[in-house]
DNA sequence: AATAAAGAGTTATAATATAACATAAATTAA
DNA sequence: TTAATTTATGTTATATTATAACTCTTTATT
């Protein structure tokens, strides 16, 4: 039997072929950027290399070692904008109870990210929440508000570690 | 015509008597603090006296000087303390993308907050968003993830805001 | 080549949050 | 009602996250 599997469920499998994702999600940057004229630079691409071979969200200052090996200046600067440039791009999103940074697997559609977060692993997930974005709209239009950006962070335990396979 | 108004709408109109809201805040958690037998102590209260009096999310450094007029210490630990306090007992909320802290309208329901955050004004109201965690919760099963906790935050501009009066 | 714009280097510091240990106050047990 | 215990607060220091401001270099435009 073959069992197809989302992105998202494939993030909460650590056995998974990680580097393919990597080398794809890699891949799209660069095509995302060429189309928008953008530049690729080498410390974009590292650190959002460096994103996506963490299992997990990273924080910002996770993140200047790879620099520092890397040759590049390591101060927080350096960081900040390359994580600003990736941020714009949609290719990667901030999670705000983590003050971390995860990969975006689908750069292409605008969207918010909406996360399913291990308590345990710190594994974050991204999920589809159309229906959720629907009714958070429903909702601010009631109020008369415009929603420009939305923020869905949930906290739990994730499958692995309910089985007691921490990633 | 009479109109009934939401807190959440009221949150949003910034001509509301508040001072109301802040006594009536007030009451539900000395009344909520002495039905756990918690102390609800001077420094408790005032730290929630003063995110209510602010029309705005507040940040722990804010709350800092309300604490030294009243004679308290006012080193961070201090109010940490309290919010901490505040959070678990469900009075307060904090609002990850701005760091800050709010009070929370019915904190006798346990419950997630959900809110629709203003860019301009900084106002934030907290929506029943009964809908949206059931989408959130949904999307969890299909996942296999066990939900704990959920933060859902909206950017946007409020309706004052819209109509150039922000609050 | 000259100019302008964008990116990166560098230093310093702002803003947010917690660790660790000492003291005081309140509650409970003896 | 004192002693023991727990809970809250005081205090100092520091960790963590993020940005300001200015310089220099590289890339793109004229």
């Amino acid at each position: 039997m073959v069992t197809l599997m989302s992105e998202s469920q494939l993030a909460f499998r650590p056995e998974h072929d990680h580097s393919g994702c990597i080398e794809h999600a890699l891949a799209d940057a660069k095509n995302l950027c060429s189309a928008r004229n953008l530049r690729f630079t080498p410390i974009r691409e590292l650190v959002l290399k460096t994103i996506w071979q963490s299992h997990k969200p990273l924080g910002a200052y996770e993140l200047l070692p790879a620099l520092a090996e890397a040759g590049f200046n390591s101060a927080p600067p350096t960081v900040y904008r390359a994580l600003d440039f990736l941020q714009e791009q949609g290719l990667v999103h901030r999670i705000a109870l983590l003050n971390a940074f995860i990969g975006c697997p689908h750069p292409n559609d605008t969207h918010e990210g909406s996360f399913l977060i291990c308590k345990q692993c710190n594994n974050a997930v991204e999920i589809e929440a159309v229906g959720v974005s629907r009714e958070v709209n429903k909702q601010a239009k009631l109020l008369g508000f415009i929603p420009e950006q939305q923020s869905i962070e949930v906290l739990g335990i994730c499958p692995e570690c309910q089985r007691g396979n921490p990633a």
